[in-house]
DNA sequence: TTATTTGCAAACGGTTTGCCGATTA
DNA sequence: TAATCGGCAAACCGTTTGCAAATAA
């Protein structure tokens, strides 16, 4: 059983077949292709439909819109106009400007910054969305 | 002439009378509404429009994505779907999640750490999007 | 003059939705 | 069985674009 379906089991999120499917696909994502590996709706029926072809990208939109409602998914838009959906795992991404490929990172430090940041502004830090736009430094 | 006006003429853009009231509408949205201002293309639209109905939102589309790549604004997608633009001087943002309230801020010492971040992954940090998502402290 | 720009309306592309038969708990 | 879900195709909505007339330099 994946990650995801798990975790719907926790948060009493109804299983189909085709959630399920999604839910697997979702969960593999990073061991089958890394941690740089951010389809978005249109990649993620691709894959989903490889392994059950009659599921929509309705359902798909659907079902990611679902996850995302119930705090298992986050929904970037790196490049508007096309959603990508990841496991929530509150991490920070570094974009290459030139490749478009996508590092992960977290960072201790800036996160505490941003709580203390957020606190003198007269606000509780709830969420926070960190992107960094970079060349890659040749050696 | 408006800030963004000047700009223009700096960077060869054509002035035309469409874009010098689109120029100044943006110019002036932070004196006249305050640094909360971020309104969409549509609300963009509505206030030139007051200026010159005849302005239609074709040309407030194609004026912002021009101001865009000329470096004059920046886009921000908020809320995917619709976009704001704005003077590009490199501030960040904290959006109340009650009210959908905007607050710009700067920090020094975060600016440097996504330098530091970006170099430690082997990247010369060329831009970067900071978003924090928090709930007003009562007093 | 001549390249560029604008207004209009139609096209576009990602996303959502109404309907109704199928499925889950 | 009752409530929810999924497939299909149409609708939606922000944004882009082709065209012919208007305009900046």
């Amino acid at each position: 059983m994946s990650i995801i379906e798990e975790k719907c089991k926790q948060k009493g999120v109804r299983l189909t077949d085709q959630r399920k499917i999604i839910a697997k696909i979702l969960s593999e994502s990073k061991e089958v292709y890394g941690s740089r590996d951010h389809p978005d709706v249109d990649e993620l029926h691709k894959r989903v439909a490889a392994l059950d072809d009659r599921i929509s990208i309705a359902t798909v939109y659907r079902t990611v819109k679902l996850f995302e409602e119930s705090g298992i998914l986050v929904k970037h838009d790196f490049k508007a106009g096309k959603a990508r959906y990841e496991i929530n795992d509150d991490h920070n991404h570094l974009i290459d400007i030139n490749s478009g490929e996508i590092v992960e990172f977290v960072d201790k430090d800036i996160e505490e910054l941003q709580v203390k940041i957020a606190k003198k502004l007269g606000y509780n830090l709830v969420d926070h969305k960190l992107e960094l736009y970079g060349s890659k430094i040749k050696k």
